[in-house]
DNA sequence: CAAGAGATCATCT
DNA sequence: GATGATCTCTTGA
């Protein structure tokens, strides 16, 4: 095994898009039950600040919101549809409120425990979906406020070197956001051309 | 296959 | 009291 490194707080702090930009293609790490879950980021999407309609945070700062107005290289997670779990970056400057959702992984480590979390046995259907990933992952509310970015982060995101051309980043509008109005249809979903675990085409 | 319904709870009005 | 940054299962063509 090669060793890699975490991803340090101010790959996070730069421009909300760019941050959703830049993960493709990094691998989100998990440490938990004494295994080393791990998976390539194929899809994100970007909540831009609190003038994009679809973001949270463009409600202001509550109990609930009030994680994104921390500075980059936070987690941001919480329920929806009352069974799933969606996990976000917090990005940008400290009292800025935006992240990234990330979308769909494809498994890399773990793969044989992540189809026991997910009772099933298809590959593809293990992590290609946010819902899915928390799940495959073990990724829970407990997460929640916790860095990626210090020594002891068990959530984590690496550098593993994989190569993703900008000729391979498809743009395209987020899923599931209907009532935000003119924001539904800006472009601010990313993912890697042509890769079987991304959610939707 | 596509379309529709049901699951189930934290959050905000 | 309503509604989701979803997923799965069932139904019917």
């Amino acid at each position: 095994m090669t060793k890699h490194h975490k991803i340090t707080p101010d790959f996070f702090q730069q421009k909300t898009e760019t941050v959703a930009k830049k993960l493709l293609g990094k691998v989100l790490v998990h440490k938990i039950d004494n295994k080393i879950y791990s998976g390539k980021i194929v899809e994100t999407e970007a909540y831009v600040g609190p003038h994009d309609l679809a973001c949270h945070a463009s409600k202001g700062k509550t109990n609930r919101t009030q994680v994104m107005y921390l500075e980059g290289g936070v987690w941001y997670v919480y329920m929806i549809y009352g069974m799933y779990f969606n996990l976000n970056i917090v990005t940008e400057a400290k009292e800025y409120p935006s992240a990234v959702l990330i979308r769909a992984l494809e498994p890399l480590e773990e793969i044989e425990e992540m189809k026991i979390n997910r009772k099933t046995d298809k590959i593809l259907n293990l992590t290609s979906g946010h819902g899915k990933l928390a799940r495959a992952f073990k990724i829970d509310k407990s997460l929640n406020y916790t860095s990626a970015t210090e020594s002891e982060s068990v959530l984590f995101i690496e550098d593993r070197n994989f190569k993703v051309l900008n000729n391979q980043i498809v743009k395209a509008k987020r899923i599931g956001i209907d009532y935000a109005g003119i924001w539904k249809d800006k472009l601010l979903r990313f993912y890697i051309k042509d890769n079987p675990f991304v959610s939707k085409k």
